[in-house]
DNA sequence: GTGGTCTAGACCACG
DNA sequence: GTGGTCTAGACCACG
């Protein structure tokens, strides 16, 4: 799995990585169980610190998505909490994003498509 | 239009009147023409630093939501550019919206009846 | 308020800041709206680094303990989620130390009068 | 006496083991004299490293809680010492959980009553 | 002035 | 070998 970083977004570093995590592991290329590259691979392959990749590592154990264990490095959990619910947070995001996306001529259809493509 | 500001937010202050502004814009709660508030006024009225409402108008200026003329202060634009796609970021937010979701249980209907009830 | 730092102790500094604040808070010595110090100037008084303040406020926020402010720095929140009950984990350790106590020789009594003293 | 561990948890392993087996010697599931699992078993049993099991049977060894003798391996003490007072980390443990189930709304009479149970 | 992020580098406990 | 913690120092966005 490819992890890119946007170096001009204002989404910070450690959040893009984690985003990019938790996508992966939405779709499979991270399998529950599968292990993660370990803090300091990550931190060298993508050419930044070990500290950024260690809050990346904190931030998606204490959401739930991975765990880790001091012999195998940080791993995918194999339950993720399904509240079944969107979070307040992402609502207000879908919000905006249908908004901007109205505005600009998308049709409702469209964002249907792209619902549809990302699920 | 009321504007409301979450002080826990980490959204900051000016991109959450941003936001409301441009979801009045889309919902039509703020018609092409309309004449926005002041920047002092709002900033007055919402008890904020009038340099964050400025940063806001900027902000929307230069996305092409408003204009703004000397006589009449801040306007909604006519006619609001309508490239009919969704923005690499936003496409980008809404993939993660969509991995998130999905990975809490949520199913595809789910999304696209908020779509439904946003749009 | 006064923190302590022992610095003998496998507790983490930043969770010795962050446990003292959320009893401060408890107790009342923290009232709802009032400001923590700066990171800065914490790190400055306690002799530790900018950084370890910082993770401990970004963990209290996390809990729903404080929010921060561009503005006004860090702050004790108004209101502060009421579950209603003890947390798994700290079930977990009430156990552990009740056994212990109870190994030690310590009445039921004395437990409750400390919880009493506690409380 | 069924051990478990907690592959989420923070706690590292050696400690978890190390609680149950005090809290198995307070509820009586071990009794004194009685001997426990040999370090190899244990750690095969478990599915973990011999070394991880070794370093629980010298801590419960060096609390005074288990004694070692060549020919039987490890077993409960006969008596274990009495001081009759809460240690001094295990109250501030208390305080700490104490102040975060007030915080959370949790009663005086609620905590006395899991003070009643784990008894 | 404030918190938030990041680097370069170090040491530690766990297993 | 692994993640976790911490330092000293820097720069940035927000307000």
């Amino acid at each position: 799995m490819i992890i890119k970083i946007d170096e001009y977004s204002d989404v910070p570093i450690y959040m893009q990585i984690r985003n990019q995590i938790v996508m992966g592991i939405s779709s499979g290329d991270l399998a529950p169980g599968e292990q993660l590259p370990t803090v300091r691979a990550l931190a060298l392959e993508m050419g930044i610190n070990t500290m950024t990749v260690s809050k990346t590592y904190q931030l998606l154990k204490q959401e739930g998505y991975i765990f880790t264990d001091r012999k195998n490095g940080a791993r995918v959990r194999e339950t993720i909490n399904k509240s079944g619910t969107v979070s307040d947070e992402n609502k207000n995001e879908l919000k905006r994003i249908v908004s901007e996306s109205r505005l600009s001529g998308v049709s409702k259809e469209d964002l249907v498509k792209l619902i549809d493509e990302f699920y």
